[in-house]
DNA sequence: CACCATGTTCCTTG
DNA sequence: CCAAGGAACATGGT
């Protein structure tokens, strides 16, 4: 489930599980998951090299590496339906695998897996620059934050998906952080008051902090299976997967706040989920 | 069978 | 140039 605070949450998992192993191999299986470029130059790249910090701009990870050359990065991004996880090298390769890195020895491997394809493995670094600024950043302040919206009259549920604008909120929290500021999905972006601007922006901050923490105090996420896997609400905790989204997929069930009927509506071409008498 | 799905990019139309 | 909508990618869940 990816989206920034679902990458974070990889990230902090996947950094001290890495850190230092180095690579012994590279087995693409799926080409376009390196996309632009090919199985050979990951696997030029990446050979013999050891994994160092792995760092996140928006929901995006960046493995940095070291080679005796120097030091190399890799850009990972899950799409809609990538993990990454290391388990045991050994044992039939995963159906949907799409990169597999033996690790040191070859008795553990780093792996990438991706159903449907959207994800990526990449030594292609250049998505990074069409990123606008983290949501925590000083330079986006209220008043930037306000700025940015004033210069669009889309829809502010559409420019919030806009990973120009500000990196890593996707579809869910869309919709989390607009109820949570009190806000309709479909006003236009450049018709929201200062105010509005700023509540917003400190609402896109809590319901990621949130969605963090509760990822991150959640063993379930990772222990459940076998490969320690990461996937949010996969591990069957129900108190957990009940807390987690107060309007997302809600539809007809009653407001948190007000109690009446959430609804859908479509914005973006995508699934949002709202209260009409909580949000103007 | 129909419809929906956490993302991104490209293309068309107005 | 902007906004909106759709298609594409490929697979799985309900």
């Amino acid at each position: 489930m990816p989206e920034l605070p679902e990458v974070e949450v990889l990230r902090r998992h996947l950094e001290p599980l890495l850190l230092g192993r180095r690579v012994a191999g590279v087995r693409v299986l799926r080409p376009k998951a390196v996309r632009p470029g090919t199985g050979e130059e990951l696997a030029a790249l990446l050979q013999g090299t050891r994994f160092g910090k792995v760092g996140r701009r928006g929901k995006y990870l960046v493995f940095e590496l070291s080679a005796r050359e120097g030091a190399r990065r890799v850009l990972g991004h899950l799409g809609m339906t990538g993990r990454m996880y290391l388990r045991a090298t050994s044992g039939p390769v995963p159906k949907h695998a799409a990169v597999v890195l033996p690790l040191d020895g070859g008795k553990e491997s780093f792996v990438f897996e991706d159903p449907r394809g959207f994800g990526r493995f990449s030594t292609d670094l250049g998505p990074l620059d069409e990123l606008g600024p983290e949501p925590w950043d000083r330079g986006l302040d209220a008043g930037g934050f306000g700025r940015a919206l004033a210069g669009t009259g889309r829809a502010i549920k559409v420019v919030l998906l806009d990973q120009s604008v500000i990196a890593g909120v996707g579809n869910i929290y869309a919709s989390e952080a607009l109820f949570r500021a009190g806000i309709a999905p479909a006003r236009p972006a450049n018709r929201l008051k200062p105010a509005e601007a700023t509540r917003l922006l400190a609402a896109i901050r809590t319901v990621l902090d949130e969605a963090i923490a509760l990822g991150t105090k959640a063993p379930l996420d990772f222990a459940g299976g076998e490969d320690g896997l990461f996937y949010y609400g996969s591990g069957g905790d129900a108190s957990v997967e009940m807390e987690r989204f107060r309007v997302y997929d809600r539809a007809g069930e009653p407001c948190p706040e007000c109690g009446g009927p959430i609804r859908r509506v479509a914005l973006g071409g995508r699934g949002t989920f709202w209260c009409p008498k909580c949000q103007r």
